[in-house]
DNA sequence: CTGAAAGCGCTAACAG
DNA sequence: CTGTTAGCGCTTTCAG
């Protein structure tokens, strides 16, 4: 049905391997003969097939992204980095969403495993037992994690500089002259504090006149931190800032405060992390920590690439990448 | 290197093509050697290689997904459904952002016909001339278009009742008591309304005390109908209403008329399309017109997937998805 | 520079 | 119920 190698070859009065060697490397065939079959080829619409070419090179070039949820913007932009990366090599990439369930997530690494592709970008690994990761491990195919530093040594990583990120919002906080200062961030790592809330924790504990913060636990999302900030100010009503472990949460926040008739940034001041699309489209424009997520996506591919390369050298890489304030308008000097 | 569909027959001690079966139907084997051979095959780790499948069954059990881009929240969202569509059926999904050059947008069409996908999902084909449009009728796969009814009769859409959701957001209006009520919306068509617009400005004049809206094209974008606001206020100081065509450009509305010290609702009424998630977020939150987003694309793929199983019937389907108004607190009535 | 031939890993008749 | 065989469309030695 679909025109084949064969016809092009039938076609052009040559033997299939000669139009081969006329399509891909170019050199070892006579210029006119290349050109002859370049133009049948054409002619005859030809559209190579590659997946039989897989099927012998044994690269498919495909690479797949496993992410929680790609409507989670921040998954959306490092998605759209990777696919750039892998487009850059005329790879492609096939969307995995996990929702963070370890059945979902090993479905989707098998299915993805048994098409061959050349690696793995992969959002969570948290998740999965000790016996699933040791498979993963040796799975045969690069695996790259994205923001999981410390989980696993096994396995390359691209991640932004959380511990840095936190550094930098309580120089801020601080140097606005805020004295109480509350941090609300995710589910507790068992006892584990993230290196976000670690840099934040540190340096204010740290600074000349230490503040002590408190820390509020709760979930990763816009109502989670809704409640958490309503929990924060009816025991603290002394708080002047607060640092929100992802825009999201702070957009809770931002909601919270309003409800409770509270001005931001004229009676709380409020810091996200991300710096997602809509935090400069919320009203207050939100000051936020910008990670690189374009960049990471596209490193972590990058990186895939250059180990899907070296089939030997299995040795896993880690990469980091800088985070940055971007300073807008929800936070005020203390008065 | 890989252990293959031999090993595992060699160490089951029986023919490739028994474990072939034992592996795929079922039937027709012995339940006794079905079972040895699962063992084995389970002890071995062998993992069926896919691609070689596919090399001779022809089919890939992968879809492409092409959008403009990602990030967009809306795509995002019918991204989700078209890769759980997929998943439903163990297929997956390789993700194409075209940015609507159409120079991309054909590179990852031969990218993804090459390797043979099973059908194509995409966003825009309004960017091609006819000639690459009758290309990718004739491609050989089924292709549906997102959100393009009109455009081509030689593909299938799915869609969302775009007019309807102009009609719905009119008549919110007109019950509001609004009668100075503008339209803000993309580039202009060469002269065709869309559904949406069309089904708003109709509806308009056709109330028993007709109004007649008036109607500013720009960008599909926030910083875009920031702009458009600014100029209609400038000179229609006496509207009280507005509809944008999307969320994104209605959270510019929302900015310019902070910026002018207009309140919304109170002052100016404002009503949006798509109901994206941040629709609810922001301040105040917006009233809009949903759009199944993750229906479409779960519709979409399934659609996809039937047209692929059929391999002689060609002839195009169209959906259409129903919309909805979702009121929350950015329109009023008119005082 | 070009052709012949083997084979990638699997499925699908066709025999038995 | 199971084995044999012939490819799927392509790349890649190996000769010539």
């Amino acid at each position: 049905m679909a025109i084949t190698i064969k016809d092009v070859a039938r076609e052009s009065g040559v033997n299939i391997s000669t139009v081969s060697r006329a399509l891909n490397n170019g050199y070892g065939v006579n210029p006119q003969t290349r050109e002859l079959v370049l133009n049948v080829a054409n002619r005859l619409n030809y559209r190579p097939n590659r997946v039989a070419r897989g099927l012998v090179t044994g690269r498919s070039h495909s690479f797949a992204l496993i992410v929680s949820d790609i409507r989670n913007p921040f998954f959306a932009e490092v998605a759209r980095g990777a696919a750039d990366a892998a487009r850059s090599d005329k790879c492609d990439l096939v969307l995995c969403n996990s929702d963070l369930d370890p059945i979902r997530q090993m479905e989707y690494v098998k299915s993805v495993l048994e098409k061959r592709v050349d690696g793995i970008l992969m959002n969570s690994v948290a998740a999965l037992n000790p016996e699933e990761q040791r498979q993963l491990a040796e799975c045969g195919v690069p695996i790259v994690l994205l923001n999981r530093s410390a989980s696993n040594r096994a396995f390359s990583t691209v991640t932004a500089d959380n511990e840095a990120g936190g550094v930098l919002a309580a120089q801020h906080l601080l140097k606005l002259g805020h004295r109480h200062i509350a941090h609300l961030t995710g589910p507790r790592q068992h006892g584990n504090m993230t290196d976000r809330t670690r840099g934040f924790v540190q340096t204010l504990l740290a600074a000349p006149e230490p503040v002590n913060p408190v820390v509020l636990y709760g979930a990763f999302n816009y109502e989670g931190c809704r409640d958490l900030t309503n929990k924060l100010l009816d025991h603290h009503p002394e708080i002047t800032a607060i640092f929100a472990a992802n825009d999201v949460m702070a957009f809770g926040t931002v909601r919270a405060a309003m409800d409770r008739g509270l001005r931001i940034p004229d009676d709380l001041s409020l810091i996200g992390f991300d710096n997602i699309e809509f935090s400069s489209v919320i009203h207050p424009p939100l000051t936020t920590i910008h990670q690189p997520k374009y960049e990471m996506g596209y490193a972590a591919v990058e990186m895939l690439m250059g180990l899907a390369k070296e089939k030997n050298n299995r040795t896993p890489e880690s990469r980091v990448l800088g985070v940055e304030l971007i300073e807008r308008q929800s936070c005020a000097e203390r008065h």
